[in-house]
DNA sequence: CTCTGGCACTCGATTGCCGCGAGTGCCAAT
DNA sequence: ATTGGCACTCGCGGCAATCGAGTGCCAGAG
């Protein structure tokens, strides 16, 4: 009894302080929220909770707000699921429906998720390993320098410039394609590597180098260190609630510019089917310290093809959010997972 | 002589002004720069300049500070060209040397010209209708689905799906590739449409449906309106000066992330040779009219490719900023002329 | 043992006031 | 035309007084 109110002060104190953003005191609290008690009790409680470390006051004659522990209990244990509406939902859909290719979903995902949350919002494309290939094409650029183009079924385009050891006719970049399209196509290029391995063993002697030189080059720039994409909207919005934006604002807004950050990021909590929150300190990125992150992965079936999700500020509607996230991410697995 | 002096003064003035985002005053002008004479008659200048709307006080007790007519006439008139440094010169071939792709080169060249004017840069992809094609391929997806993919002599791949009015075989595609590759190979897309012109009346019958579908498509999308791309870097860099957030970064920052915005401005002032200036009110867009634009367009031979520059405060080092913006023009020009 | 009303206390924010000083405009003198 | 002198304006920083929201604590009631 005792200690579910207290949970109850804590939970009012944390919408409350998303929605004002200014330290929040007992009388408010007695009033707003149906607590059923006068404002000295609240008092206690507040204290307590400022004991437990859940919520702190700025200065000494002001209210308190919810640490970073506290959005923690507060997101765990306290706030809801809250569904979106039924025309969030439709607008999602029709906004996501009109795409045309992988990017035009790409940048509708990345400003819709920025426009539900009036947050930063960030996409990643699909990764390369978790796609599967549709097609390769080899273009001759010069005799010795050959274009490659990987075409994935989550309609991404790839391309590396190869040079090939010694010049290559136009016949033998066609049976190059021809036995690289028959080894690949269908397949993840996560299990690229065995499919190609005894390639150049079954290949007439002729084809050997190139074939390997190309086998490399697939390996090395698609598999191993794949080129990961990231799309960014909604930087805008730092505006909203930053305050000190010398101090925040500037370091904030490089380290969204910084792509390895953001892949870094999106890559720690990109599970299926599970929304992650990162609140304040959790976060091992220096300049999101201050800052909240919610993400989650997208694709269809088991692995997960991308991530994505918002940067905000720490005084966030988590339970919005959280399903803002879910849902975009949703309909962004299904359209990428289908096509 | 006379006349003179007072162009001195004013130039004085925009270069302090620059340097100490302060309002200057006599006293300081007559101090810091040669102009050999008293305090007292600077003011008498800075009366005439100001009556003739070059400068202005922000309030009676403060020094001047320039309009943007005064920057306009000593962006116009009074600044040298300020020729970058031996350093700055490697340090851009340096850093755009090692890029391997076109996208690579973009992000790159819009990073190093927002690092070296410390404001937002922006770089435009190559235009499609000004590139060349160097290939054209068609990919099967499903009988009467197939995926176009156009590589250009810049190294943009862009794709479309295109769907077919009945079942193609795969001897067919192969038919159609032939066709629009003999065709089209080496010409820029902006001829396109008379090279294609006649294509269906020499085909075969059979091949004239498709060959006309792929024709509306190719023409539809990749002439009529193409997909112009746009990179974007150091927004961070609006922290630097933007002082009045809330009224001043918000507005910006959004119309940054509305490439329509950026490529109307970029698109007005692509001229190769020549790098435009355009000083506050000078801007057609609302939310640029507190800052400057500098840009100008790159590419190799007569017509530009696309175009780059930076977006910053009227309060701007515009010698320096000009200079980056050109330097950097002709990298990129060469690099993605040449390839 | 829990809750409540009362009360003294703290401290940030606001307001009003004052003096400083940077900068100007004007004028008479050179 | 240029200059030194001088009175004037006005933004800014510092300081003191005031205000009030919010707290902690305590004694009393249920």
């Amino acid at each position: 009894m005792l200690e579910e109110r207290r949970l109850d002060v804590l939970r009012a104190i944390v919408e409350e302080f998303v929605l004002s953003n200014e330290p929040v005191g007992s009388k408010l609290l007695a009033e707003r929220h149906q607590l059923g008690v006068s404002p000295a009790t609240v008092r206690n409680d507040m204290s307590a909770l400022e004991e437990e470390g859940y919520i702190t006051q700025p200065h000494t004659s002001a209210g308190r707000i919810p640490t970073d522990k506290g959005y923690r209990l507060f997101v765990d244990r306290l706030s809801g699921v809250k569904p979106l509406s039924r025309a969030e939902r439709r607008a999602i859909q029709s906004f996501l429906e009109g795409a045309i290719d992988l990017d035009d979903v790409v940048r509708r995902s990345v400003r819709l998720l920025a426009q539900l949350t009036r947050q930063v919002a960030v996409v990643q494309y699909p990764s390369l390993s978790c796609s599967g290939v549709r097609h390769i094409e080899i273009v001759t650029i010069t005799p010795v320098r050959l274009l490659l183009v990987l075409i994935t079924d989550t309609g991404r385009v790839e391309q590396r410039v190869v040079e090939v050891p010694e010049p290559v006719d136009d016949p033998t970049v066609s049976e190059l394609r021809t036995v690289l399209n028959a080894a690949l196509n269908g397949r993840r290029l996560a299990d690229a590597p065995e499919a190609v391995a005894n390639l150049p063993d079954e290949a007439r002697p002729g084809l050997r180098p190139h074939l390997n030189m190309l086998i490399t080059v697939v390996m090395e720039a698609l598999v191993d260190k794949p080129e990961e994409r990231i799309a960014l909207a909604g930087t805008a919005n730092l505006t909203r609630s930053a305050i000190d934006f010398a101090d925040t604002l500037r370091p904030l807004l490089e380290a969204l510019e910084e792509q390895v950050v953001l892949l870094k990021l999106i890559g720690e909590v990109r599970d299926l089917d599970t929304v992650t929150v990162r609140i304040g300190h959790e976060n091992n990125v220096d300049a999101l310290r201050s800052t909240s992150v919610v993400a989650t992965g997208y694709g269809r079936g088991a692995s997960a093809l991308g991530g994505l999700g918002v940067v905000g500020p720490r005084r966030m509607d988590y339970p919005g959010t959280m399903a803002a996230v879910q849902a975009v991410a949703k309909y962004v697995g299904d359209l990428l997972g289908a096509d």
